[in-house]
DNA sequence: CCAATATAATTAGTGTACAAAATAATTATA
DNA sequence: TATAATTATTTTGTACACTAATTATATTGG
C-alpha cells in the first residue's frame, strides 16, 4: 500500500517535471533554476545559505544552479564586504517580469491537473500528503 | 492549490529516494537500478524496448541504468540471433536474492511513513493520484 | 532488388541530486 | 596570539532524467 502511494508520487512527480520543463524550454530556464530565482527575487542581497534553509535542497547542487543562473544573467552576485565568505544574490533586471510570464505560463500548464477532482478531495489529498512528508522528514531524522 | 498539490508532490518524491538511497548504499545499488532489476526478474530474456514499455521512461535513461547493472554484474545481455538489433536480459545468479533483500530492507523503510494515516484515507489518497496522474499523461500527450 | 523508412539501442551534452572533500574566511579557545 | 573549530561556498565524482543525434539492423513500397 505504502509502496504502491511511494511508487505513484515519484511517477508524479517525474511527469510534473516533464510537463513543466516542456513549456520552460521555450523561456530558457529550468523549473529548478525559477525556484530559486523566485525566492531570490522576493529578498534582494540574499545568500546562498539562506535561500537553501528556505528550499530544503542540496549545498552543492545550489551551488550549480546558482552558477548556472549567474552565466545566464539571471542573477548577480556581490562579495560581502563585512563577511567574505558571503555573497549577496540580486535578480538582474528583467529577472521580475520573468517570474510573472512564468507563473502565467504554470497556471496554463496546470490547469487541466485537477480535473474531476473536488476541491474538498484536493484539501484531503494535501492534508494526507503533509502527514506523509512529516513522516518522511522525522524517518530520515532518524536515520542521520 | 493544484501548484501546492505539485510542489508537495516534488517534495515527497525527493524525501523517498534520499530515504531509500540511504539504505540501499549499503547494498551497493540505486534505486532506479533496482526497479529495472526487479521487472527484469520477472522475465527471463525481456529487452530494454519491454522494460521501457513496462516502466515510463526514457529510453536513454535505461541504457545508462542497464549498462551499469551489467558493469556491477547484476545482469547479463545476449545477443539475439534472430533480430541482431536487440539484447535479451537476464538477472545474474544472486540478483533475486538481492531483490527480496531490499523489499525486507524497504518495508522497514517505509513502515513508519503510515503513521497517522488510515487505510481508508490511504485509499482515498491512491485514488486521487491516480485521477492526477491521468490528467498529467494526457496534458504531456496532448502538448506531444 | 533497393531506396526509403522504421525500429532497437547507444552516445553526447545539459541539468539536477547528493556525498565527500577542499577552500577560504570567521569565531572560539587554550 | 597561535590553534582549533565552525561556517559559507565550491569542487569532484557518481547516478539519473531528458533531448537530439547516431549506429546498426529490419522492413516495406516501388
Amino acid at each position: 500500500m505504502v509502496k504502491e502511494m511511494c511508487y505513484k508520487l515519484n511517477r508524479s512527480s517525474m511527469l510534473y517535471k516533464r510537463l513543466m520543463s516542456k513549456h520552460l524550454d521555450r523561456l530558457n530556464i529550468t523549473y529548478s533554476q525559477l525556484m530559486v530565482l523566485r525566492v531570490a527575487s522576493q529578498e534582494p542581497g540574499i545568500t546562498a545559505k539562506e535561500i537553501l534553509m528556505q528550499m530544503d535542497t542540496d549545498k552543492a547542487t545550489l551551488s550549480g544552479v546558482l552558477a548556472r543562473l549567474e552565466r545566464d544573467n539571471y542573477i548577480y552576485r556581490v562579495k560581502n564586504e563585512k563577511d567574505k565568505r558571503i555573497q549577496n544574490i540580486f535578480v538582474s533586471e528583467g529577472s521580475e517580469k520573468l517570474c510573472t510570464e512564468v507563473s502565467i505560463i504554470e497556471k496554463a500548464c496546470i490547469s487541466d491537473l485537477i480535473k474531476g477532482i473536488t476541491d474538498e478531495e484536493a484539501e484531503n489529498f494535501i492534508a494526507i500528503l503533509d502527514r506523509f512528508i512529516e513522516n518522511q522528514v522525522l524517518k530520515i531524522e532518524e536515520n542521520f
